[in-house]
DNA sequence: ATGGTTGGGGTCCAA
């Protein structure tokens, strides 16, 4: 009686299928959340998920950008999509499932892929900082109006913002780089209370301790730099939250041949 | 302070 739940940025779900495969015989998710799968729904490579026991799909794609997906060995009761700031961009797909242990009223998992921001962390030059501001406080407002709180849900997703010191491989040199600036970590705040969102991923790695889940592809010595940030989340309401067991992120996958510059993350409920 | 790499689609943009 668990359910285990996993998100990764994938960087493209066509190329990394084989990695997809790896993860899965080694960690055995009962669902599987992906993000920047970069191809249209009828290019997603289906096939390979249903041989590996995940019959039910809940795709949002677009040709070559962005793209989210949830792969479920549990029944689908039902699937939304939402186009959060009207640009067209595939960044969120949501099914509800039923899971026994948490009572009659399904699970709702909410997958995001929150924009990346662009280099400028200033709305004024860089439209793209704004975007993702915006789609932060549409999250906020849409979840404040949805009155989460009494059923179970599931957040997770490349929120692209890692909000504490310790998410950081340094906050002195980060604090003007995007995805650790104060205005995105106050945004990022005001949505964990929408919910309210607990931090599940913190719930079992306090906040003294560093931890990441993206490493640049742009630094060689990735593991020895070591220069990541925690851009992954996993959040859940309180009725989903009574239920955490466990929580891993898988780092040697930023190992693994050809790799994302995302490593998954899972959380186990009981 | 700077430049570093990857993917998709097509000779550049987003991350």
């Amino acid at each position: 009686m668990s359910l285990k739940i996993a998100t990764w940025n994938i960087n493209s779900v066509r190329l990394r299928a084989g990695l997809v495969e790896r993860y899965v015989q080694e960690h055995q998710p009962d669902i599987l959340c992906l993000q920047e799968t970069k191809c249209r729904d009828s290019e997603f490579p289906s096939g390979v998920f249903k041989s590996m026991g995940f019959d039910h799909l809940a795709i949002n794609g677009q040709k070559g950008y962005h793209g989210v997906a949830i792969a479920s060995r549990l029944p689908i009761l039902d699937m939304d999509k939402r186009d959060f700031c009207g640009m067209g961009d595939a960044r969120h797909v949501s099914v509800r499932v039923k899971v026994s242990f948490l009572g009659e009223i399904p699970l709702t998992i909410h997958n995001f892929y929150v924009p990346a921001g662009g280099d400028e962390p200033d709305r004024q030059i860089n439209p793209k900082f704004g975007h993702k501001l915006d789609f932060l406080d549409e999250m906020t407002s849409w979840f404040a109006s949805c009155k989460l709180v009494e059923a179970p849900a599931i957040l997770v997703g490349d929120l692209n913002v890692a909000p504490l010191e310790t998410d950081v491989w340094s906050h002195k040199a980060l604090l003007s780089v995007v995805s650790h600036t104060p205005i995105e970590v106050a945004k990022m705040g005001l949505l964990q209370k929408s919910g309210p969102w607990i931090d599940a991923v913190r719930e079992k790695f306090p906040a003294d301790q560093k931890i990441y889940s993206w490493w640049s592809y742009r630094s060689p010595n990735w593991e020895i730099a070591d220069k990541g940030r925690r851009l992954d989340h996993i959040w859940m309401t309180p009725p989903a939250a009574k239920h955490l067991q466990a929580v891993s992120i898988h780092k040697a996958a930023r190992g693994w041949e050809r790799p994302s510059d995302h490593v998954p993350s899972m959380v186990s409920l009981a």
